[in-house]
DNA sequence: TTATAATTGTGATGTTTGTCACGTGTGAAT
DNA sequence: ATTCACACGTGACAAACATCACAATTATAA
């Protein structure tokens, strides 16, 4: 498990053996069933967390009550309610499991501790946030170019394993379509 | 000039004069006329802008040659095609002039000089990059959450100005629907 | 000024997508 | 074994939106 994070890490930023003690001891470990929530909606948003295994998706609930996918979030990937998360304001979307989940959390005081106390670690940080702010502008980019079929098959060949782990439905909130158009697409 | 750049990083960090003497060291300060590109599809990327006054678009191209813009960039606003500066790799957007603008501009190796040099820009820059990150994906919940008329009055709710600034095409090709059915929503 | 290009609105029409409704199959829980 | 929720497909219809065409007005440049 803790290798699992310290090779992510020295993906981008290499840290020797006492370096990532002090990393690691500003996380803590979690475990999470599925369908756990993470963050809730009107709650405060204590954690972000990088996930070691499971999947989980970042939901906002609009007034209608209807549920739209913001991400997937997976192996390798960080994820929280970034804006409450930060602003320590409550939050607007809910972050729950669709698998069993293994995650490391770490609270924005550690974060902010660690990003002051080691600067490669600030470093890494920056550089994580700059590659979320890109892919969600592809994302953007998805949706102004593409139609719904089109975006159902960029999403299939990025992530081909994702079509058996989770119901259509899902895919369809994801994607911005009715559950009956996705399925009508593939066919 | 330098004042406007002062106090927006002020807004979030501190600085004596010294050091923004030395922050201001790093960047170049340039003009642009109406139409002039910062950055061109295909090209290299040597800048990342903060834009002083003036007002431009953040375009991408599709295979059909239709444009799309990812965003216009304002008053205070940070711009590049962040994908390809960070990457060194060709720009797949280009950067373009709607308004005449002035801009202070600073290259990768002045960025990461900096950030490494001055810790506190380096903080700086992180927390630019979360509030991008969140900028673009509320966009992307505009984009699961509403339809086209929604997606326009919030768009005219959040920038009135810019309404009178921008012609309705680019609207229309920021707000992802056809120049026609823009004209018909106003109605 | 005059010519030319850019901008905007609007009608007609077709395509895409959403919504409602129904049926079937599958898996989990009692 | 039976019940119940969930997932998935599909038909019928309505709404949203794109595309093509044309006209009028307003910049812009020669």
């Amino acid at each position: 498990m803790k290798e699992k994070l310290k090779e992510h890490i020295e993906k981008l930023i290499p840290l020797t053996d006492d370096e990532f003690s002090f990393v690691l001891s500003h996380f803590s470990f979690e475990k999470f069933k599925k369908n756990d929530f993470l963050i809730q909606k009107g709650k405060n948003v204590k954690n972000c967390y990088f996930i070691v295994s499971g999947l989980l998706k970042l939901v906002y609930e609009d007034k209608n009550g209807k549920q739209h996918i913001v991400s997937f979030a997976m192996e390798d990937w960080w994820e929280s309610d970034f804006s409450a998360y930060f602003t320590k304001t409550k939050a607007k979307m809910s972050l729950q499991c669709i698998e069993d989940t293994i995650a490391f959390s770490i609270s924005l005081k550690n974060y902010q501790k660690l990003s002051t106390e080691l600067h490669k670690m600030e470093r890494f940080f920056l550089k994580k946030s700059n590659s979320g702010h890109i892919a969600s502008q592809n994302r953007i980019l998805s949706f102004l170019t593409s139609n719904a079929k089109e975006r159902y098959e960029q999403l299939l060949k990025q992530y081909p394993l994702l079509f058996q782990r989770v119901p259509k439905t899902l895919l369809a909130s994801y994607l911005g379509v009715s559950r009956e158009t996705l399925s009508r697409l593939s066919s």
